[in-house]
DNA sequence: AGCACGCCGACT
DNA sequence: GTCGGCGTGCTC
């Protein structure tokens, strides 16, 4: 029995890393969750290793907290510090059990020995409900709790699980006979080792989900359990149905919409072993399953699988590392599949819809002369289409205000942006830090009262096209419920959906005659290395949302640079043309997969101090480079745009080597962090960013 | 990161 | 006289 814990306190300082040693509480093992006095407070604590001794004075813990973590997820804590320069304290944080909720409990009654003499004077209500037990109280609390005062019933508090899914029992769909793609994907699944990789490259409506299901049901057979993350749960709810009803209560779902019980009472099911599959966006790859043996990324290509905060993870890259951990098959499926995808891992295709339709035809629309957000065409097209999805990537009425006297423009005071229109709320909104102020009547600077407002946002192409006479529904983030929206879209018998990206996601309409994206220059022309895939998926999905119907679709995009290639090889349906050329300027130009970036961020609100650290930071970077084998060019420092009153500046890493990158970035920005002259400055370490 | 300790200025 | 400013140092 050994007598120390190796515990990481749960703190966020960078500057601040286990493992600190205290005296062993009974029966402690690797990811036991405590509460530790820790300086001259308590702080929660996780369990990293035990040892016989200490070179400290070892004190006692405070408390031992249920249910520990598995050890695995200990390790892999471990690993995300290390990989993405974070903190183990940082990473073991994101494993923890949902918060803010306790086990639910009902009162649940038994007739005890004592009722069945038959010498027990009842009247018949109360023989009727005793013959109605065992079960919970429910509404007859009261008349039960006088038959327990008289010794004939026993009353006990019971867990109640609280479900999030309604499981159709019964409803179980014949499972459809799979296609002979599906079919050799299925058996190739099937057949692969422990550890294996595989990519399901299969356009929209070629049948991934069956491949998913059936490989899922093989390794459910042969008793382990299945990892299935999706992007974004409240858009794709037709995956997570069709694993429920495929494998009813053993699929447990988690996501940031269910209460804060629900997700506790799923996560405790998939931690005691009950619930074999989870379903869930990135932050299910934290999933308590024992005994994984297949991991499914489906949509591998979006980018809600990067973490925006600290650590800031790739659902991917930890669905990867945890598979190999486990000994797990890895599969990653899209219809636009990343370039690092493709370049490393094995393909599996599926290139034909099940329902054996080719693609909509598309057209590339040169904006050059038009003079509105819609080309004619586009709008005779929209007003003859039985329903059309319309993707514009901006929220709002108009994204640009000025005073057409003197020319001011409004910006956010927080941020170094243009504030939005919001024209059903009467107000305009920083989109980057939730600033929110009264529409303006008049100029601030010179009292001019004409104010233009530049540019078309979803809510402003909404009320136009409503305008035309045509049903409109508008999903973006400013609309409550998107299912709904969806839902609402799917039954009606003609009209248009207007929306952001989420329009282009998981769901599928079979009766969809015209996609239109509006403005395919605002994911082209982002000053990203990622623009042109970003782009190319983004035609792709939406092509993949039109003409699924009889009547075949079509799809426009609006562009102000009809040569680009992006939309050259989108308009062609040609992904594998656009991933050689894709991947062969990313050679020529050093970016991933044949390099890997990390962007340091500094941010402070002190004026200069961001930019102060960066040059130190840069500075460290350039001095430890020779040395570090990274094969590292260090671009920057550079100032970015201001955002929440704060000042900040990025540098970025181009390596060769990506742990020796990675050590060196890390040993530069652990030191800069420990060193009181940068106090003040928030430093994040961003590996692989978007 | 917190939090306490400590050593200096302007108020009841 | 004390209340409290935030510089400095520590957390098993």
């Amino acid at each position: 029995m050994s007598r120390v814990v190796k515990v990481e306190p749960l703190t966020t300082a960078r500057a601040l890393r286990g493992p600190f040693d205290y005296r062993a509480p009974e029966g402690a093992v690797v990811g036991t969750r405590l509460v530790v006095p820790f300086g001259h407070r308590d702080v929660p604590a996780v369990v990293t290793g035990l040892a016989d001794d200490s070179e400290h004075d070892v004190v006692d813990v405070r408390k031992v907290v249920e249910p520990a973590l598995p050890p695995e997820l200990v390790d892999l804590a471990f690993w995300i510090a290390d990989e993405y320069c974070s903190t183990p304290a940082r990473a073991l944080q994101l494993m923890l059990p949902p918060g803010g909720a306790r086990a639910k409990t009902a009162l649940y009654a038994e007739a005890t020995d004592a009722a069945r003499d038959p010498e027990v004077r009842l009247t018949g209500a109360q023989r009727a409900l005793l013959d109605s037990l065992p079960r919970f109280t429910g509404g007859d609390t009261a008349a039960l709790r006088r038959l327990e005062g008289r010794g004939l019933v026993a009353i006990v508090p019971r867990v109640v699980r609280r479900v999030p899914l309604q499981v159709s029992v019964g409803a179980v769909r014949e499972r459809p006979r799979p296609t002979v793609a599906q079919q050799a994907a299925i058996d190739r699944l099937t057949a692969a080792g422990p550890g294996e990789q595989l990519l399901l490259h299969g356009v929209t409506g070629s049948g991934k989900t069956e491949v998913y299901l059936q490989a899922a049901e093989r390794t459910l057979a042969a008793g382990r359990s299945v990892l299935v993350l999706v992007p974004e749960i409240g858009l794709t709810p037709q995956i997570v149905a069709r694993f429920a009803e495929r494998f009813g209560d053993t699929v447990a779902v988690l996501h940031s919409q269910l209460s804060a019980g629900e997700r506790l009472d799923e996560w405790m099911r998939l931690h005691r072993g009950e619930a074999r599959v989870c379903v869930g966006p990135r932050s299910a790859v934290f999933a308590p399953l024992r005994d994984l043996g297949l991991v499914i990324v489906d949509e591998e290509h979006d980018s809600s699988y990067k973490h925006e905060g600290d650590p800031r993870y790739d659902a991917r890259g930890v669905a990867a590392q945890r598979a190999a951990a486990a000994g797990a098959v890895l599969v990653v499926g899209s219809a636009t599949p990343r370039p690092e995808s493709i370049n490393a891992i094995p393909r599996l295709q599926l290139a034909e819809r099940v329902d054996g339709q080719g693609m909509p035809p598309v057209r590339i629309v040169d904006m050059r002369s038009a003079p509105n957000a819609l080309h004619p065409d586009t709008h005779a097209a929209l007003m003859g289409a039985r329903k059309a999805i319309v993707l514009l990537n901006r929220r709002g009425w108009s994204n640009f205000l000025n005073c057409q006297t003197c020319g001011h423009a409004w910006e956010c005071p927080q941020c170094d942006v243009t504030l939005v229109l919001h024209a059903a709320q009467r107000e305009m909104a920083c989109h980057h830090c939730g600033h929110r102020e009264p529409v303006p009547r008049r100029c601030p600077t010179c009292g001019g009262v004409s104010i233009a407002r530049h540019g078309t946002g979803t809510e402003r192409l909404a009320d136009d096209l409503a305008q035309a006479g045509v049903p409109v529904f508008r999903l973006d983030a400013d609309v409550g419920r998107g299912a709904q929206v969806l839902a609402a879209f799917g039954r009606a018998e003609r009209g248009i959906l207007v929306g952001t990206q989420m329009v282009a996601k998981g769901h599928d309409f079979p009766d969809v005659d015209l996609g239109v994206v509006v403005d395919a220059d605002s994911t082209l022309r982002f000053p990203d290395f990622r623009a042109e895939e970003r782009t190319f998926a983004l035609v792709t999905q939406l092509a993949g949302r039109a003409g699924r119907g009889h009547a075949g679709g079509r799809v426009l995009v609006q562009t102000l640079d009809p040569e680009a290639e992006s939309l050259r090889f989108a308009a062609q349906h040609d992904s594998d043309g656009f991933l050689r050329a894709e991947l062969g300027r990313r050679r020529a130009l050093r970016y991933p997969p044949f390099a890997t970036l990390i962007r340091v961020v500094c941010g402070a609100e002190a004026p200069g101090a961001a930019l102060r650290t960066a040059t130190t930071i840069a500075t460290g970077l350039r001095e430890g480079e020779p040395d570090s084998g990274a094969g590292a060019q260090i671009l920057g420092p550079a100032r970015l745009f201001r955002l929440r009153g704060r000042e900040r500046a990025q540098l970025v890493v181009k390596a060769s080597d990506r742990t020796a990158a990675i050590a060196l970035v890390r040993g530069v920005v652990d030191g800069v962090a420990g060193g009181r002259e940068h106090r003040g400055v928030a430093l994040s370490v961003d590996v692989d960013p978007q």
